[in-house]
RNA sequence: GGAGAGAUGGCUGAGUGGUCGAAAGCAACGCUUUGCUAAAGCGUCGUACCUCAAAAGGGUACCGAGGGUUCGAAUCCCUCUCUCUCCGCCA
């Protein structure tokens, strides 16, 4: 949500930034339910101070007279039409809310203007793609992949992008996500283990609703929704706070499983393990003082390449342009791997800067130095999501015999230096 | 799932229909006194929105949430949520 004032009193920049994005919005509609709502909210409360002055007039009279009953005659005129006036209020007061919940945040000034995926940026690069030459496999080439990671049998138990990941696979899984977590930790996250389902307030204050409902999969009896991102319950965590300077900033960390309608995409993005409805992933969240947020940003870029480089995945990052950000976002880069066998880069990681965004649509807010009030920024970053992880140290470390060779980081997780492991009976064929 | 108890400002805690945005205490902040510390005294001490060019000032809302009764609700009624105790059920 953006600052009210803000937004009356600078409609052009707001209208500029919401061109860069590429959202529409109808401005003009907007401004016109903020003024019907002032004007609502000045006859309610006007009518209010009548009602609340008489009632105190009243309590001073004796209440049997007779002026205190032609009073009361009086008022119950007055209280219909405070009633009839607090409808309205609340009527326009949710319009307008409604309204306003769908104008999206501004991209930054540093945030090159663009209109599609062609327009990022990359700001960075680690590695060399050709040094891995052309004989790599996509990852579902690999002799045994569908043996370790069963995307038929997952497609008869739930339907299709809901693999079983077996064996060898799902150690591969839980030693990335011991990396990470313990990577994380060492950075000064704190760890969470959030639900994994939130609640449409929940769901609001990040801006997943009303802006990507149809991504989310949902529980209507209980007015649920499966997260897209541990982003969602780890940033509400403080929702409705107030913290202490010296609180600031805050920093967590939180390993979930994440659901994803993906509606509409098909073709061949979404082979193996490129596109899943469920996939695993290590979410880091960052809620800062408003004048770092921007330096906290790079920090959380820097922390995710670093990541990337003890992997040893080549990589690159992309400052995303303003028209390929989200809906919340004022400033975001993509990290991308290289992945050998299919021969392209794999997003694997999106850093976000939210500023207030997020933080007031929450309510997270911290008392400054002077006492007042102000909201937090909110920043957060994948560190990291697994399943592209796993294909691209699937095709980049694979041998001609298929045995994958593990970057030196995991061994102790994973308990060895390559998959698959021939003995331990993991990657039996029936 | 069943029975009961509860939810008030940063905290503790009064308040059971009117003058209550809410006593009192604690904490915090400012000032005064004292050689420092401590203590004492005095004062300040919520948030949002509306109004105002702005500040000052004024107004409205908020006592877990949402409805209702009433001229008037922190207070009465209903629904819901959460916390605690007990029972049941389960991992």
């Amino acid at each position: 949500m953006l600052d009210l004032k803000f937004f009356r009193e600078n409609l052009d920049l707001v209208r500029e930034g919401i061109a860069k994005k590429k959202f529409a919005c109808d401005l003009d509609a907007i401004l016109a339910l903020d003024a019907e709502r002032r004007e609502v909210i000045h006859e309610a409360e006007s009518l209010r101070a009548a009602q609340k002055a008489a009632n105190t007039e009243m309590a001073a009279m004796p209440k049997g007279s007779d002026a205190f009953r032609s009073k009361v005659a009086e008022m119950k005129d007055l209280a219909s039409r405070v009633k009839t006036q607090q409808a309205r209020q609340t009527d326009i007061e949710h319009r307008w809310k409604a309204a306003f919940l769908a104008v999206p945040n501004l991209p930054h000034s540093s945030v090159p203007v663009g209109r599609t995926e062609e327009d990022n940026v990359v700001v960075a690069t680690s590695g060399d793609p050709a040094a891995l030459g052309e004989a790599q496999l996509p990852h579902w080439d690999l002799p045994w992949f569908a043996d370790l990671v069963d995307l038929g049998r997952g497609a008869k138990v739930t339907g299709a992008g809901w693999p079983f990941l077996i064996g060898d696979m799902a150690r591969l899984a839980r030693a990335l996500l011991q990396f990470f977590l313990d990577e994380n930790a060492a950075a000064e996250f704190t760890e969470m283990m959030p639900p994994i389902c939130v609640n449409a307030d929940s769901a609001t204050a990040t801006g997943q609703l009303p802006d990507k409902e149809g991504q989310m999969y949902v529980v209507p009896e209980d007015g649920l929704y499966l997260i897209p991102t541990a982003e969602v319950p780890v940033t509400n965590y403080y929702r409705d706070e107030t913290f202490a300077l010296s609180d600031l900033p805050k920093r967590a960390c939180a390993y979930t499983p994440c659901f994803r309608r993906e509606a509409g995409s098909h073709g061949k993005d979404v082979r193996g393990l490129n596109r899943l409805h469920q996939f695993d992933k290590v979410e880091i969240v960052k809620w800062v003082h408003p004048d770092e947020s921007f330096e906290a940003l790079e920090a959380l870029r820097t922390h995710v390449e670093a990541l990337l480089g003890k992997l040893g995945l080549p990589f690159r990052t992309l400052l995303m342009c303003s028209g390929d950000i989200g809906f919340p976002h004022a400033k975001q880069y993509d990290l991308e791997v290289w992945a050998a066998g299919q021969k392209r880069w794999l997003e694997v990681s999106s850093c976000s800067n939210f500023t207030d965004f997020q933080a007031r649509r929450a309510n997270i807010r911290f008392r400054d130095a002077g006492g007042r009030v102000q909201f937090v920024h909110t920043l957060n970053g994948s560190a990291l999501a697994l399943p592209r992880i796993m294909a691209a140290l699937l095709e980049n470390g694979h041998t001609a015999d298929g045995l994958v060779q593990l970057p030196e980081c995991l061994h102790p997780y994973f308990r060895g230096p390559s998959l698959p492991r021939v003995e331990g009976g993991t990657t039996t064929r029936e």
